[in-house]
DNA sequence: CATGAATGAGCCTTCATTCAT
DNA sequence: AATGAATGAAGGCTCATTCAT
């Protein structure tokens, strides 16, 4: 239901089949890499408004070849995107299997804040109604959500988190936290948000705080 | 609501000495209010990256006048910024004044996080690097740091909520949880980061908190 | 049901009903000018697909101004049209008093098919499928047709021509004939088109030459 | 009904002397014609102006092997069109044969204006100015001009036209009758001016043949 | 030779900013 | 002082053409 999609990574190179036109495929395929490296750098750089222009010239391609691959610039933000999204995903379970379970949880999602930390304006470019950004949300909660999951599962087996928290919320709660950036405190708010995770943890305080549903009023 | 409130500080309009323009300063102040006023909704409908043609339209003005108050776009932009900040930070005391502490924080951040809501596009464009943004964060801080220090202050007094949070570092998280909108679980979120600040009240859990430290590095 | 469109000429400058803008108003109705003159003779030289820059160069203005009076490039295209189109059709009263009945049916065929000559790339660009040129044909036909169906029928009356051509067929006949240009035997394609009309008139010429000579001219 | 002509001249393929070369030979040809049809194909689809690309994929080949064979553009545009005024020239003869001097005349008449009709754009192309469309009216005139002077004069001969009639002229009005689509009442202009060419025939009706049924049979 | 990836000039369009009225 | 017309730089995108594979 989730992982049933296509390897990801192919996103935007169809390969043929046949072998015969492998090698002109690989050279386009090490372009497109070298692109949405560039694109990520200055997605980071200068937000993911910039000028295709700058884009190319960074990943040293003219912007046609931009356009050969991805037609519409938000094309090229969307392929960034998702292959953020699935290195950052792939990269929960190593950390489940090097880490006990509530530093694998604040390990990744350290992981996840520097990720999100370099895509400045996404959340505007998400709002911008642009059929291209329209499936991005959900490839976001459909990759990153069941790797969060998993952590916070053990986390919470292990009694260091509350048990109650969906997933696609601290996603979403940490995604923002760092969308402006990860420079002065954004490690701290999203410890900040970690400690609102432990709050109410398997043993919680015997005498604890009365207003938790309140909390909103 | 909202304009009821004093007019907040003359930041933008250069003030002349004589008592003869009176009217006049009169009319260029109401001018800039509805300019205020206007560029706010249309912030909020389209971000801050609206053309400055849409906001004077609103606002029942040629772009003329704006400019002649607002020398650059993005002084238009701060000067909003500020005004709501201003209105803000302005809040707390009247909500300390009615609510018991800890309802008069979380009505208080909830008013904070609508005003924040409905700035689309801020985040990427204080990192633009226009030098008419680069005051604004400490604008940002020195206004309404000490407005919510005072809330949090009383809240701790009364041991609803943990006393070692820093006023900025809440402030900022907050705002960036809302930066994106206010639309789906953002209140779930300012509620998870509420949560983390109960969490360690005056009645710390007995035996939970258990790998607090490295949570945070 | 003809006629009763909106004064012609006064397409693009919607006119305030007060008086407090007119200077400026006036302005631009004479920039407008300018630029539909402009075009129209760029459009006679490079075709109607010139690039917008060649037209505003041409008019001394900026493109942006062309982009204000007329927000899509079509809408420039049509606008001349439409001017020429008006202008066309209020030649015909004139001819018909000045001339005699085929005299003044020849001459305004001419005159129809130097506009049309001046044309070039319209056909195309009326197959583009762009909206903006969708009600062209029919305002084509609503000012030209009668201006054409009088002149025929005083020419019928007369017996000079048959009285049973569409003058929509005929208009769309001499249109087409000279979209390419009026250079070469473009007259004499029209004198041919003529004879065509006189065939089988009310009352044919027992003996009369094929040459007529206020066909040609 | 096409492809069965002669293949029409080398135009655009530099023979080589040897005759070691005749399988490749044959081979660029079938290439070529596969690239003509296809062409021809999108032309009448697209118009003139579609992209080489699409022309290319209609064709099943790269760019690289259209401008292998068409060094510009235009040249495959030329090319096209050659072939097709050879392939139209060609029908005479053979309708000449096979029906009386007048219905002859008026099928290639209509057959020719299905070959300009497919042609939306090639007017504007001819007036671009570009060196390849030159010696197209050339062309056309050495090779269509003859091919309908002969029926011209068989229709003449026979009585059913007048025989002052140019037949280039009568090519380029039929032509540009055409040029912008043979779809609504192109026909019935083209009766028009067929209609023309019988007024002052040998024999002029009396009184009836307004009747233009009879002008395409 | 064929292929199609890469190139980049050039087009349309937007919008911040200026300035004549 | 207000207005909005004019400006033109800048950006997204297309497509003819070239060239490495």
């Amino acid at each position: 239901m989730i992982d049933d999609e296509k390897t990801p990574g192919d996103f935007a190179v169809p390969d043929a089949p046949g072998g015969a036109t492998r090698a002109v495929r690989a050279d386009a395929k090490r372009n497109i890499d070298t692109l949405l490296e560039a694109a990520k750098e200055v997605f980071a750089t200068s937000g993911v408004d910039a000028p295709v222009r700058e884009i190319a010239a960074r990943a040293g391609v003219g912007v046609g070849t931009v356009y050969r691959h991805f037609p519409q610039r938000a094309d090229l933000v969307a392929a960034v995107f998702r292959r953020e999204v699935d290195a950052c995903a792939g990269a929960a379970p190593a950390l489940a299997a090097e880490h006990p379970p509530c530093e694998a949880l604040s390990a990744w999602l350290r992981r996840y804040s520097r990720f999100i930390a370099t895509k400045r304006g996404l959340a505007a470019a998400l709002h911008s109604g642009d059929p291209a950004f329209e499936p991005l949300p959900a490839y976001f909660r459909q990759h990153l959500g069941p790797a969060l999951e998993s952590l916070l599962d053990s986390a919470a087996a292990a009694g260091a988190v509350r048990s109650d928290v969906d997933p696609d919320d601290l996603l979403r709660a940490v995604g923002n936290l760092c969308l402006s950036g990860s420079d002065a405190g954004a490690e701290r708010m999203v410890d900040l948000l970690i400690d609102g995770l432990r709050y109410g943890a398997r043993f919680p305080a015997a005498d604890s705080p009365p207003e938790q549903s309140d909390a909103g009023g």
